[in-house]
DNA sequence: AAATTGATTCAT
DNA sequence: TGAATCAATTTT
């Protein structure tokens, strides 16, 4: 189990593909983690997923050949990373909410200069894109090739089960238990304030 | 509780 | 052309 899933993996509902998501492994370079934290989102029928309101510039990614990764800039200074979903010309995709650093400690310390402990690091979907150094000119890469910039592996191994609560930091659809992380695990993001 | 920060989108 | 929104983080 060190190989990249197949194409198809993710050629599924993003409410199948988010829980298998866990404990594979995301990197960018030399760095890497262990995903311990996703959300699910849609498209039309998804209130609180960019693609519900039909397809843009900036989210034609989210609407392409699963496997890809869609990097959006939130909040006027963030990125976040997402995995596509779903069949080529359907919408949807998994944001990956946070990561158990894996390889690469040295470079995310120094990419994450405000982190006090090192489950500072990638626990948030904001802080695990800027421990890793995914940007903007990483949307739309293809992450089961191996030779792309970011690219997305099976962990060696699989955790122990996943808990699921409502998503994170929308105001639409709250209703839908569509966020799943690894329960114990202190790289989790926080529950909402 | 509030500042930070700017692209995206929808409404005039 | 303008205003509201925003899958957030950090500090107060």
């Amino acid at each position: 189990m060190s190989d990249h899933p197949e194409r198809s993996f993710f050629e599924r509902p993003v409410t199948a593909v988010a829980p298998d998501m866990l404990g594979m492994v995301l990197a960018c370079g030399d760095r890497a983690g262990r995903i311990v934290e996703v959300e699910a989102y849609g498209g039309a029928d998804d209130p609180a997923s960019h693609g519900h309101r039909g397809r843009t510039p900036r989210n034609e990614v989210m609407f392409g050949p699963p496997g890809h990764l869609y990097v959006y800039f939130s909040y006027g200074m963030h990125w976040c990373a997402n995995v596509v979903c779903e069949p080529d010309g359907r919408c949807g995709a998994v944001l990956v909410r946070a990561l158990a650093p894996l390889q690469g400690i040295e470079d995310m310390w120094a990419d994450r200069p405000k982190a006090r402990r090192q489950r500072d690091l990638c626990s948030g979907p904001a802080k695990l894109t800027a421990a890793l150094g995914i940007a903007g000119d990483h949307n739309g890469v293809d992450l089961i090739d191996p030779t792309s910039p970011v690219s997305l592996r099976q962990g060696d191994v699989a955790p122990a089960g996943h808990a699921t609560s409502a998503r994170i930091g929308i105001s639409a659809a709250t209703d839908r238990p569509w966020r799943w992380y690894t329960p114990g695990d202190p790289n989790v993001s926080r529950p909402p304030r």
